[in-house]
DNA sequence: TTGCAAATGGTTATCATTGTCAATTTATTT
DNA sequence: AAATAAATTGACAATGATAACCATTTGCAA
């Protein structure tokens, strides 16, 4: 399948519009977060690039995370564990707007796509207000749940 | 003005309660945090408790302000600066429910509390439901808006 | 191919937070 | 007020995620 093909090529192109090269580290960083549904810590995502090629090190990997970050390709989200966590950002691979459950048991997340338009709609009648008020050009918004999953919560 | 004496009073009752003793320390934490209205860091807290009481060290402050979130007066935020932050919980010495901007240029941080009983409506219905489907208990939410305060967004 | 800027990897440094443990303080009981 | 037992503490060391360094390698335009 040359499907592959074209996607490198638009890889390629993503990278030098951003005066950036592609490079094989860069390109096998996508591919493991695009196969998974995990919320992948750096190191995570480190031992699965690093099974793929060996010769990539962990430093690269947070570079290429940072990297992926500036051009929108990639969010990181802070779950309160004490590492990042990283995961495809909307619109890349079929990635779709989502929140998260925490569970402060066992540290489970949850996505969950359910709202989202609903919610649109309301974030973006209160960053309209909010952005006047306050004279700040909002940009995005972070939204968690916290609780404890079915597991944790038995008694 | 024994106000003052009563609200000791008040504090003791409540460490008590909680299995814990009051110490000068914690008094002194707290104070700190009722008389600010900063988004202070553990080493922020730890400079003015010092500044009162020269014996606090570090570690005391750290462990207390983890006592004091178990305790349900005090709230622990990731502003994504890599320290953690803290503030009275809602609730506590007139201390109201409020979210955040998050100016990703400077650091500020804007306190809002408008929206609040719109919000309350809007997440109770989500919360509710996602609970059902997902089978969690959801105890609480997170909400932080990103983007650049009028000073960083200049050109 | 060649040249050179960009990218890399192994290592060390940083720095917020936590663990350790002997000494001190607190609240309670005589 | 003094004794007691348990909780709290402070100084210091340990931890662990992430960032800085720098000599070497790689991607790509000419
Ligand atoms: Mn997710
Ligand atoms: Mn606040
Ligand atoms: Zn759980
Ligand atoms: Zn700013």
């Amino acid at each position: 399948m040359n499907n592959k093909i074209r996607n490198k090529m638009e890889l390629n192109k993503q990278f030098r519009q951003f005066g950036h090269k592609m490079t094989s580290g860069r390109e096998t960083t996508i591919d493991v977060l695009s196969e998974t549904d995990e919320h992948l810590s750096a190191e995570d995502i480190h031992i699965k690039v690093h099974s793929v090629n060996p010769k990539i090190g962990l430093t690269t990997v947070y570079r290429t995370l940072e990297l992926l970050i500036n051009m929108g390709m990639v969010s990181k989200f802070d779950f309160g564990d004490g590492r990042a966590r990283y995961e495809l950002a909307e619109g890349f691979k079929g990635a779709k707007h989502h929140h998260h459950l925490v569970c402060t048991g066992c540290g489970r997340i949850v996505d969950y796509s359910e709202f989202v338009k609903e919610e649109k709609t309301f974030f973006k009648r209160i960053e309209l207000e909010l952005s006047r008020k306050y004279d700040f050009r909002i940009t995005n918004h972070l939204v968690q749940f916290y609780g404890l999953c079915k597991k944790c919560e038995g008694y």
